[in-house]
DNA sequence: TTGAAAGCGGTACCAG
DNA sequence: CTGGTACCGCTTTCAA
């Protein structure tokens, strides 16, 4: 294969000048040039397999419909990867194309990274993280428009629309849930207070158990960390060597590998799910939760929905040539927050007689 | 902010020209500019913090300095992203950008994101998937330096590199380990043959066997799937119901998720891990093998190496200029195989007296 | 209705 | 050693 048709190319074969070639090829050819010019180009065009190049457009332009996404973990983590799938997913759809640059939890390359991106003309930034983070937004964000998913501006007087999961009525239906089946005693693995993902639950939790007029026990949360492990020594804790009658009916955990753990320790020690003991995990994490013996019910995070929302915000920006930052309060809109949505399976069953 | 600066604001401001300040910022001053110029040359361009608009050079050079990656699923799903990550490094490091198109495992998406990285003139491109495979290459990759990572050019004269791993000593190794630790009936639940890996596996754990003088069981080999359930119900399979004689003292499976469930099922059982049973994983999971409880003993993917030699590879042929594909057969290297690394944790033991 | 020409920001060639 | 100029591919203004 040659070199790729240019303007030129077709305005030849068409017997006209690049200048019609353009007009007509935007849509901007009636009234400025003959119909019958007009599909000769169009011919011309179609034969010579032209697609005009983005780099001159980008040029010329200073547009290069790109969109550069910054993320901290999401690529190289296992975690979270849908955002960018759903956002990706909008993109495309509206002619955009994500370029994708991950800092590996290095904050040092932030600034760098959006510097690159800028550099290349990138018509809009997202940032996206893996679990709700507070985010020292980098500087050159503010220059374009900008969105944040997964994470919210960690600056007195927030500038930038952030889309989040709600975690309040995460962990409240979490907690519905498990009271709808009887259970009265239900323990709360929270995480860890690293992540505001993590009190944001507890709260959702409190709430559901007080408007059940269930009181809610301070020593029944712990903040134990996010892995199977701490799942499975926090499990051990709250069930070895307790009587039935002093063991909490159900655990909620603040994500599926910390209900990992617990089923674990719950096999352990012998105790069958979800006959003696409910588990409930969040995040829906894919072949985890689905695939776990029993199979997990959780509290899903709308991920996809999460990217596509964001992306359409931004785009929405950079389409209406938004340039400047969005101030703050200008319309009071600076939060999106997309519903969890619980994925009931086999971990959770009635409390015990 | 206002308007970056250009090469023409640093030649005013130095008093010259734009040529001499291409020339001098391109290290091709000596000769042809005066020191002294040359100097204030310098000195403007710090001064306005320039640096030349890299669509601008693209336009011109006809080489943009991005590199494109393809991945099948590599963002979205949990897995392998540390390829990406690696190849990332040695890019960023040449002075190069990744940009990052996933197609979702639609393999209609294929072509046309390879075509719209081509038409953003990418000066490479890489093909990365979850877990070794066969790929039926897109055409366009042909067009421009291009390279493979984790997969296998499907056609019957291979014309890509590819780096991937050594899965049959991965399976050997494995196997070795076991061995050394005095099993002797060691049962395999090898994953799925519509991988390629599943075999290879398979065949290195068979070499060992043979290499150690014990006789290989062809009913001690189970193609399960990659999951936690599968790793379960193989698990009950082999060990539920079973007197210790008859039982296999030790099981290797072809990834950590399929460990989890042996080691679930060994708890059900009341099988102590690695007391009675030890349990091998494969892939080293972060996160997941280093976090199980116990910890699991596992064959590490190299995924940051392989990144890493593909990215170096495809970027010497980008940098020498070798547009056209390199043709087989060329200097028979079309194949980089990474050995995988045995981390050792705390499931496996000596086998039981 | 059409085509010539300028300009986006560079690089590289070539007279002077 | 220097500055002018053409060109990369496209859009847009403007004169004919």
């Amino acid at each position: 294969m040659q070199r790729k048709a240019t303007a030129l190319d077709v305005a030849k074969r068409a017997g006209v000048s690049r200048s019609a070639v353009s007009l007509v090829l935007n849509g901007r050819g009636d009234g400025n040039v003959a119909k019958e010019s007009q599909d000769r180009i169009r011919q011309a065009a179609a034969e010579l397999n032209y697609t005009p190049n983005p780099i001159a457009l980008s040029l010329r332009n200073q547009r290069t419909r790109v969109i550069g996404i910054v993320s901290d973990e999401v690529v190289t983590s296992p975690f979270d990867g849908n955002i960018i799938g759903g956002a990706d997913d909008v993109a495309r759809s509206r002619g955009f194309v994500t370029v994708v640059m991950d800092t590996e939890l290095d904050a040092s390359r932030d600034a760098s990274a959006v510097e690159t991106l800028l550099d290349r003309q990138v018509d809009g930034l997202m940032y996206v993280t893996v679990g709700l983070k507070p985010l020292d937004v980098p500087q050159g964000m503010l220059r374009v428009p900008s969105v944040l998913a997964n994470c919210i501006d960690n600056a007195p007087e927030p500038r930038l629309h952030h889309v989040i999961p709600d975690e309040v009525s995460g962990g409240r239906e979490s907690a519905q849930h498990l009271l709808g089946l009887g259970h009265r005693d239900i323990a709360f693995l929270a995480g860890a207070e690293t992540s505001p993902a993590a009190p944001l639950r507890v709260r959702g939790y409190k709430d559901a158990l007080a408007a059940a007029g269930v009181p809610v026990r301070e020593d029944r949360i712990f903040m134990a960390g996010w892995d199977i492990d701490a799942g499975f020594h926090g499990a051990m804790r709250l069930l070895d060597g307790v009587s039935p009658a002093e063991r909490p009916t159900a655990v909620m955990c603040a994500n599926d590998r910390l209900a990992v753990g617990v089923v674990l320790a719950a096999a352990r020690l012998g105790l069958s799910v979800p006959r003696e003991l409910s588990i409930m995990g969040y995040d829906d994490e894919g072949r985890i939760a689905d695939t776990m013996v029993p199979a997990l019910t959780t509290m899903a995070l709308p991920l996809r929905e999460m990217g596509a929302a964001a992306m359409t915000r931004l785009l929405d920006q950079v389409e209406n040539g938004r340039i400047e930052n969005p101030a703050a309060g200008q319309n009071g809109g600076l939060e999106t927050m997309v519903p969890c949505r619980l994925v009931v399976r086999e971990s959770t069953g009635p409390v015990p007689a």
